[in-house]
This record gives structure tokens, C-alpha cells and sequence, in this order.
DNA sequence: ACGACTCCTTGGAACGGTCCAAAATGCGTA
DNA sequence: TACGCATTTTGGACCGTTCCAAGGAGTCGT
């Protein structure tokens, strides 16, 4: 197995040649003579010749690798995003070095560090809680781009999110057109994202005119926790005729509730989540939402990575994308 | 931004001392004078030097990670396994390089290739479908574990598998012991696990004396391919009592066919699937399940790579997992 | 005062490529 | 036959580390 690999050097006493011109070849140069070319192939398939990347990062000083730090390898939207990253990472025939801090901040800045010390060209931040501070440190050492985290851009970072309160607004405006006047919102704690969802609901429910209708349980942005609050919310009082959940985990979690007391889904209760993850679209739950474009947003991040890699003067450094609702099975007119 | 990096010779003039003892002190070897060490942390400090992994790797001929290859970023399965072997990955101070072929063989192999290039000192490939021609010759070439593949297993191959055929019977053997007869399976097309499951459903059914009950409904472990597959089975003469699916995906699909024709679950059909992905625990699906342990299946694949790249001797090629049995709320005893 | 020991420290050769200036070769033409 | 020019080819420096043999500096015993 471990037999030393063939070198450049290795092909090129065996093509005969010298080793700047095997590094030529190599690299399809058009000034190396077709003789040549051939016997370099030959002899580089002989023996199973196969470039050392470390070796030519050092000298380019280029690694063509893409360090993505990423929050959690288990909330599904997370992967989408990296989905969307890496079709263009791929594109540019560039490498994607994975890193994951799992939920703890020291491992995860050791992490991060690593990911320099690999001389990443770019770095990619799939996260929701990063601390600005160590996200600011990064980005004066290398072109980085924030993906969710929408407060931190700013000088030399580009974030890419998608707008949460026109999102929310459309949630909100979606309930109130289907006639809805007793709209309850299930939070989602205190990150950013979920932070400006509640905003929003306050703020739309007070612009209608129900500010006194309006009703918020907490939660966490889990199934578990979009369970209890919405059965909190449904035993204490009179059951709102829609609920705005802050995630689509967590309106999955609103739905169990609703069956468990009674209430069928969408006639007693509308409930329209956020995200769009894949799993919303199954037969089976066929939840109405808010989605973000997360493949398109792993993508856009990627591209923009590129740009400023590549010196492009650029205006802004948020880019922000619109969400889309998808009218599913879980939203209707109230019941009269 | 892009001034060059400060190098251990940077930080070896700064400090007075030549570079060989910046490189001593900067790998903590205790051979270096507390006097020199303070000196050269403090150069090191004030320059934001960072050891450059790409020459350490070149000089050292060890790259410190770990190639990892996933079939496709948006099953969930495969992130689960990932996020286990992920774990192992990074306690061994080792990094991941992520490729994902995107479904595509030619895309699939460059970028394996590439992996090869980067130096990676293990290879883990997480993906159903890899020609056993391909494996064999990338094992050739480095540690290489598979995870769930089973056939693949070999010569300098290792594979985590779960024990398919253990699993299914006990799918099978849940719906006996619940009392169904009429037992019908939703296949998933010819990947090895799949066929595996579809096997010993006939099998079993078979031991059972229930031969003449046998009905297969050919899918694809998709939902829809799910959904499809039941809906034919329902409308084609009197509906089974329970359904064997032969992932969860597809138990999903099921789940709404039985929906959509008014059957309820479990009281008038019973549904099992297989996986054991998180999101059958949401409470509005409960699924049924029997559950490969996946997390597990990722962080045994990591440790058997380490063992192979530290050269112990290992007797069996092939780790096999038990799955469980996660009885949830879609099976319950046939209606009589 | 001197060798024998530690204990630290150092220069230079790798590692496997890229890059560049200079050398070799080939060819048409004066 | 020699010359100029374009086309190929080459040796060696360099990328930023590690590794190693060898060199200095102290300390101690005699």
C-alpha cells in the first residue's frame, strides 16, 4: 500500500526528460512538442502518476479550497444550503474543506483556525449564532462570506440571507386574505431570524387592528418545542383560528398538537411555517410556508465568494433574496 | 488583505532565533529553553503567525485528513452518517474533505480523484451507488471504508453496514406478532438494501404460509415513488393490512396514500418503514420504523479508518450493525 | 584547565511541485 | 555555411515547513 507515490521526478526519468517539462505537460501547456507530450503521458500512466496538490499549493500559493464552517449537521436546512454551495464550489473546480463546531464555540474557533492554516482561499459561514467578534477576526484574513446571519456584514464580509420581514409580512398578509382575524405566533427564541419573525407579527397584527388578539408562546424552533407552546396556546382559552409558527420544525410540531386536542388542520386551525425545507412538501404534512431559497442562497454565496476572490469591485455586501409562500394543504379560510 | 502571510521566518527574526527552534517551539517539543519559548510565542503573537498546514503536510508527507465522499447532500441519511464519522474525525485532530458527486459518475470520480490528490490519508464513501470497480481501485490506493454498501466489502475495503436482512425480519416478524397476514411490501428499486428488504419480505412471508398473499409494489425509496406504489396496491383488490416499506421516505408516501383513500392508519392499514430518519419521530408522522443506527454506522466507519491508517491488524473487513425495531404509532393488530 | 556530559540551538537538505531565465534545437534564408 | 528566429527544453531557485546531523554553551568532576 504505502510504496512511495510516483513523483514528476519519477515520470520524468522514465519519459526521459526533465521534470520542468513533465510540471508543462502536466499542466497542458500548448509549448510542449507532441513527442514529448506522448511519452510524458505514457510514462505518467505506466506508473499511475498523480499530481501532488499539497506540493502545488505550496508553490502557487493557492490552495483552490473553500473552508465552510458549518453550524449543524442535523437541522436540514443547513445541508440544503451547503447543497446549493457546492454545485458552484465544484463549478470553479475549486475544494470544499468541512468543518462543524457542534454547538460548542471552543471547538468550533479551533475549527476555524484550522481551516486557515489549510491556507483556505475563501471561507463560508453556515451558521445562526457565530459571535460578530470571531466572524470579524476571520474575515480580515480571508474573503468571507456569512450565510443567515444577516447583523454581522458589514466591512470586508458579505452575508447572504433571505428578507425576513417581507417573509413574515407574507405569512401575516396570507392568513389575513384568507379571512383570519385571531392569528396566534409561535416564537422562536432569540436568534436573529426568529427575532424579526415576532417583530413582524406584532407589528401586522397591531397595522389590522387585532393588537388585542395578539397572542405569543415561546418556543425554540424544535418539533418538541412547537408542540408544547401551540398546546399551551390551544388550552389556555379559546383556540386562535391560525397559527404562524416560526419555523416549519416547529409547525410540524403545531400540527401533532392540534390533532392531539381535536382540532383538524386546516379547518379549525390554519398554520403556515418558515423555511421550506424538503420534508414540509410531503404528502403526508403538506405545510403551507414561507420559503427561503436555501439551495439558491448555499449558491449565491459561493458566487459571491468568487467575486471578491477574485478583486470585483462591489457595492453592496448583503445580498438579500426574496422568500416565496407556498399555499399548501395547511391553510383556509376560518370556519364561520 | 492580502499582504503575505508571516512565516516561521518571520517570526524566527523577530524572536533572534533561528527558524529550525521557531519550528520546535511551535510543535511544543520540550528540548526548547523557556527563555527562547517566551521569546518566540511573543514574536509569533505580535506577527498573527499561523503554521501553514499546506508546507507541514508537503515536509511531513501526512496530510491530516480525511476524504469523504456523500451520494447526495439532501437525503438524510447521509448527513446523519457524516455528522457521526464528522465527530471521530475532528476528536483525532484530523479534517474532512468533503466531495459529493451529485449523482453524476463522471463528476463523482474527478472529484474523488482529486481527494486522491489532495494527499488525503483515508477515504470514507458514503453513497449507495459507487461501481465496485471504482472502490477497489481507489482502496488500492488509500484506506478506503465504505458505509452501506455491503457487497463491496473486500480485500483493503472495509464496510459498516447494518445488518439488512436481520432488520427486515424483524419488520417483518412485529407485523406477525401484531397478527397481520396480509402483508404487503413497497420495494425500492435495485440498490443492494433494497433488494435485501425486498428478499426477505418474500422470504418471511413465505416461512409464514402466507405465499399467496405476497404483492410487491415496485418504488423507488422516494415519497412520491411511495405514494404511487401504494396507491396502485390499494386500488388493485382489497387493501393488505399492513405495508412494508422499504425506507421511510417511502413509508411517508404510503402513509398518504392510505390518506387519501380513506383508510386509516394504524387501524385499517399498518405501515413500517425503514432508516430510522429523524424525522419519522415528528409526532404527526410517528412512524414505525426499523432504525439503522446511523450516527453510530458514520462514527464506527471513522474509527475503523483510524485503525486501518495506524496499521493494526484487523481481522473482519465488514462491521455489521444491529438495527432496531422503534415501535411508534402506525402499526397496531389488523382490524378483525 | 580539560574532557565528558547535558542541554539548546543551528544550518542545510529534503518534501513535490511551479516558474523563469537561459540554453538547446530546428529551420528557413541570405 | 552561417545567421536569425521561433520553438522546445532545462537547471536551479523558491514555496514554508520538518528533520537531522552537527555545533555551541554550560556544568561538573578531577
Amino acid at each position: 500500500m504505502s510504496e512511495r507515490r510516483p513523483t514528476i521526478h519519477d515520470v520524468a526519468a522514465r519519459a526521459g526528460v526533465s521534470k520542468s517539462l513533465v510540471s508543462l505537460a502536466m499542466r497542458g501547456s500548448p509549448k510542449v512538442s507532441s513527442a514529448s507530450r506522448t511519452a510524458i503521458e505514457k510514462a505518467a500512466a505506466e506508473l499511475g502518476y498523480r499530481p501532488n496538490a499539497t506540493a502545488r499549493s505550496l508553490a502557487n500559493r493557492r490552495s483552490r479550497t473553500i473552508g465552510v464552517n458549518m453550524a449543524e449537521l442535523d437541522n436540514p436546512i443547513f445541508p440544503q444550503m451547503l447543497s446549493g454551495a457546492h454545485a458552484v464550489i465544484r463549478s470553479r473546480n475549486y475544494n470544499t474543506m468541512l468543518v462543524s463546531g457542534e454547538r460548542d464555540p471552543i471547538v468550533e474557533s479551533t475549527e476555524l483556525a484550522k481551516l486557515l492554516e489549510f491556507q483556505v482561499e475563501g471561507l463560508m459561514l453556515i451558521s445562526h449564532r457565530l459571535p460578530a467578534e470571531t466572524v470579524r477576526a476571520l474575515a480580515a484574513e480571508v474573503p468571507t462570506v456569512v450565510l443567515t446571519l444577516r447583523e454581522i456584514a458589514g466591512p470586508g464580509i458579505d452575508a447572504v440571507v433571505s428578507d425576513d420581514e417581507a417573509g413574515a409580512r407574507m405569512a401575516m398578509q396570507h392568513l389575513f386574505d384568507l379571512g383570519h382575524e385571531d392569528i396566534a405566533h409561535v416564537s422562536g427564541g432569540t436568534l436573529e431570524p426568529a427575532v424579526v419573525r415576532e417583530r413582524i407579527y406584532r407589528q401586522e397584527m397591531e397595522k389590522a387592528g387585532f393588537a388585542d388578539r395578539i397572542r405569543i408562546a415561546e418556543a425554540d424552533l424544535t418539533n418538541l418545542g412547537g408542540l408544547e407552546a401551540a398546546r399551551s396556546l390551544l388550552s389556555d382559552g379559546p383556540a386562535p383560528t391560525a397559527i404562524f409558527a416560526s419555523n416549519d420544525i416547529s409547525a410540524i410540531g403545531v400540527m401533532a398538537a392540534c390533532q392531539e386536542c381535536g382540532l383538524s388542520v386546516p379547518d379549525d386551525v390554519s398554520i403556515i411555517g418558515y423555511d421550506g425545507v424538503a420534508l414540509g412538501s410531503l404528502r403526508t404534512l403538506s405545510l403551507t410556508t414561507i420559503a427561503q431559497p436555501l439551495t439558491t442562497m448555499g449558491a449565491m454565496a459561493a458566487e459571491r465568494l468568487f467575486d471578491r476572490m477574485d478583486g470585483k469591485e462591489i457595492a453592496d455586501s448583503t445580498i438579500m433574496l426574496e422568500p416565496e409562500l407556498l399555499t399548501r394543504g395547511t391553510t383556509a379560510p376560518p370556519r364561520r
